[in-house]
Order: C-alpha cells, then sequence, then structure tokens
DNA sequence: GCTTGACCTAGAGTCGGCTCTAGATTCTAC
DNA sequence: GTAGAATCTAGAGCCGACTCTAGGTCAAGC
C-alpha cells in the first residue's frame, strides 16, 4: 500500500487521468510524481492532498497560471511566505467578490422565479409584484 | 432622446460593442434590434435591461445556449411561462450549489491565510493549528 | 470636399482548460 | 503465454466565449 496509481487517484479526486497528466505538465504538484520501474506515476498521500487543494482553488476560479505560481513558491520552499500569502489573499478578495455577485444574481433569478409561479398561480399569497 | 447607439449601450452595460453584437447574433435577444437608415443598431431601454439581465445569468454561470433557450421561449410569447420557469428554477439551483462550493473553498482559503499569517507573525493569537 | 470616427458584415483568431488520439509498453488474470 | 486493461508520451483537437480584422458605409465638423 506504498502509493496509488494515476487511476486511483482520478478516481479518488474526480480529476481524469487526462487531466491528471495535464496538471502535471502545468507544473501544478510542487514535487513531480514518483514513478515505479516501468515509468508509471505513483502518487502518494500527499500527492491526492495537494491535487484537492489546486481542485478546491480551481473550483473557486483560479486560473491555471495563478495554482502555477503559488505552486512555484511552495516548491521554492521557505521564505516566500509573505507572497504565498499575497496569492492567496488576492484570491480569497476575488472570491468574495464572486459571492456577492452570486447574491446578486441570486436575487433577480428568485425574484423572476417568484414571478412565474404567481402567474402561473403555484403561489397562494403572491407577493406585491406587477402581474 | 429615441434610442442609443451600440457604442452607449457599449458603455453603459460594459459589453463592447463586438461583444453586443455577438451576443445578438447568438440570439441573446427576444427582437432584433431596431435599425436606423444607415443600418445602425439603435437599442431602446428593453434591450438595455434585457442584456442586464443576460449579464446577471451570464456572471452566475449560466451558458449562453441556456441564455438563448430562455430568451427563445421569451421570443414565443405567452403560454410557455412553465418552461421558463423551469429554465430559471434549475439554474437557481446550480447557483445555489456554487455558492455552497464557494463557501467551502473560502474556508479553505481562509484557513491557509491564517496559516501563513501566524507563521508570519502577523497575528497576535495564533489559533490553535499545526505550525 | 475631406478627414475622422462610429458604425456595418463576415469571418478569422485567441485563450483557457481540458480532452482525445496514436502508437508503444506494461501489468493482471487466466 | 496470452488477452485485455492500464499506463506511457507527444501532440492534436475541441469547446465556450469572446475578440479582432478587413474592407466598406455614413454623418459631422472643419
Amino acid at each position: 500500500m506504498s502509493g496509488l496509481s494515476i487511476g486511483q487517484v482520478a478516481e479518488r479526486t474526480g480529476l481524469s487521468v487526462h487531466t491528471l497528466r495535464f496538471y502535471e505538465r502545468e507544473g501544478l504538484l510542487p514535487q513531480p510524481v514518483r514513478r515505479g520501474a516501468a515509468g508509471h506515476r505513483i502518487y502518494d498521500e500527499g500527492d491526492v492532498d495537494w491535487l484537492g487543494v489546486c481542485i478546491r482553488l480551481r473550483a473557486s476560479g483560479m486560473p491555471l497560471t495563478d495554482i502555477r505560481r503559488y505552486t512555484e513558491l511552495v516548491r521554492a520552499g521557505q521564505g516566500n511566505e509573505a507572497e504565498r500569502l499575497e496569492v492567496l489573499r488576492e484570491h480569497r478578495e476575488r472570491v468574495l467578490a464572486q459571492m456577492r455577485e452570486l447574491d446578486e444574481c441570486l436575487s433577480l433569478i428568485t425574484h423572476k422565479v417568484a414571478l412565474y409561479e404567481s402567474r402561473l398561480g403555484l403561489r397562494d399569497h403572491v407577493p406585491d409584484c406587477t402581474p
């Protein structure tokens, strides 16, 4: 039980094997993945954890180039914590902005949903809006 | 004051004139934009309002094809309100899911930010986390 | 009357992020 | 030992959403 194949990691992370190789090529892993005798990738838990972080960063809209930049900082080792922090803070601001924006969109959509529901008589108590 | 040029609409909406033409080609407007003598587009307030809705839908991740579908329903006129409602409800679900996801991402990021802040001594009271 | 700038169309190009293909090798199960 | 599945690399292809280009029309100001 000393490592996972790319297929197993794909299953765990939800990424495709194609994407896993692609991410590696793109420099999204701090260390190159260990290889077995035949050249097959062998992932360890640390790799999987890191990929989990990458997935979260992607899911929150961080572009691959920024993830790579952050990865490079981590790869470079201690001493650049301030830079890492900056990358993360900037991203957090963007995420917060995105959440605010989503909130506004949500209220528009919710408003429209309510409007159509009332128009279709799906609501007993129609809110005061133009019919 | 009977209408706006494409340039004025670009300025108001924040979309580029290219994008405005592109959206029209893609069928994102319920009616084709009115044209002046020289074939220039003349937008009215209704067009701008509709574009505002499109922008919100896009900003919340709705793909152009879905916006087009919704637009087609609106264009088709009364009688398909149930379908419109369905489109909107589905999208709302996706938005809510996206918000939940963003929330998770945010807590990861915030956690990491706190970690680096404490590592850099930017915090007086370090939360109980692995140093 | 001529330049400048906003507009027009059709279509090509770009960019990010995957996704797939081809052709070869290797592991697994029988 | 052999069939079938998984892996490898290099590189091409695809998709969504713009973004830009070329070549042309038109109106207004100088």
